[in-house]
DNA sequence: AGCCCATTTGCAATATCGTTGCAACTTTTA
DNA sequence: TAAAAGTTGCAACGATATTGCAAATGGGCT
């Protein structure tokens, strides 16, 4: 298991008080993350500005992936092992929760491919399931 | 094929010109529509805030449905036939071009069923696929 | 360790986006 | 055609995101 440090350091990225507590955010918390949840939860405070900057950062060089989301929110998710600099690989489902609202990645689950309509080339699929998960079933 | 004024009515809806006027332009354009492309381009000069609440009204009457994006932006895209007020069947692939940056609605493409996880139980599933669309290939 | 340079951060100001309350105006229905 | 219901626009507000710049911090070097 890779160590918050080492994390940014293969990334190429300075290591950075507030880069080391945002990327912790994502590294224990196990679920995605919105921008507010972030500026809250960080252990010292971190100004607004720098979040919005750490975050586009973050997804520029692999560490995190974006989430596509219904409301006008953005949301973002640690990446796994195989993510590198200016490409992601976040093909696998991520579920929505509509009772505790978490967003989770199913890293397990692949996106299925599927048959595009003629001229239609393909690059990136993300997937989306919206449901109850594993903790709030009862 | 429905007049706009019939979808209006199969909806439930009154028939107003703000509405008419920002249902044409759904009906007319063949993808999906963000609130900034709406307010610039009615026929009629509409107040921001009637964009709002017109399009919260469509989706809530199965008019049009939410697509997932990943910028903070919400795209909308009308419902083919089988769309029903409060509840929609937008189990179909959305293709968003990164040349043109138009979102498609793939109405023909179902959304492959996927097997998760035992305890998660899926209710509604977004797919959205990013690449190069049929116009933009040369 | 201490210094310098590049990078990063925080503040302030600004821009963009979305919501709410209310009064005036349309649409529908009888 | 008139009353009731529904819809719209305005104004104000609140939340969210972006930019420029000066101060602070981190990394590499001696």
């Amino acid at each position: 298991m890779k160590s918050i440090e080492d994390i940014l350091k293969t990334a190429g990225l300075n290591i950075t008080e507030g880069r080391k507590n945002i990327l912790e955010l994502f590294v224990i918390g196990n679920g995605a993350l919105a921008h507010a949840d972030i500026e809250k939860n960080t252990a010292v405070s971190i100004d607004r500005v720098t979040v919005y900057r750490t975050l586009q950062t973050f997804v520029e060089h692999g560490i995190i992936h974006l989430i596509p989301t219904t409301d006008n929110t953005i949301l973002y998710a640690l990446c796994k092992d195989n993510c590198s600099v200016g490409h992601h690989h976040d093909e696998h489902v991520h579920f929505v929760c509509i009772s505790c609202n978490k967003t989770n990645c199913l890293e397990e689950i692949t996106v299925p491919a599927i048959q595009l309509p003629k001229g239609f080339k393909p690059l990136q699929t993300a997937m989306i399931v919206k449901g109850i998960c594993l903790h709030c079933k009862n």
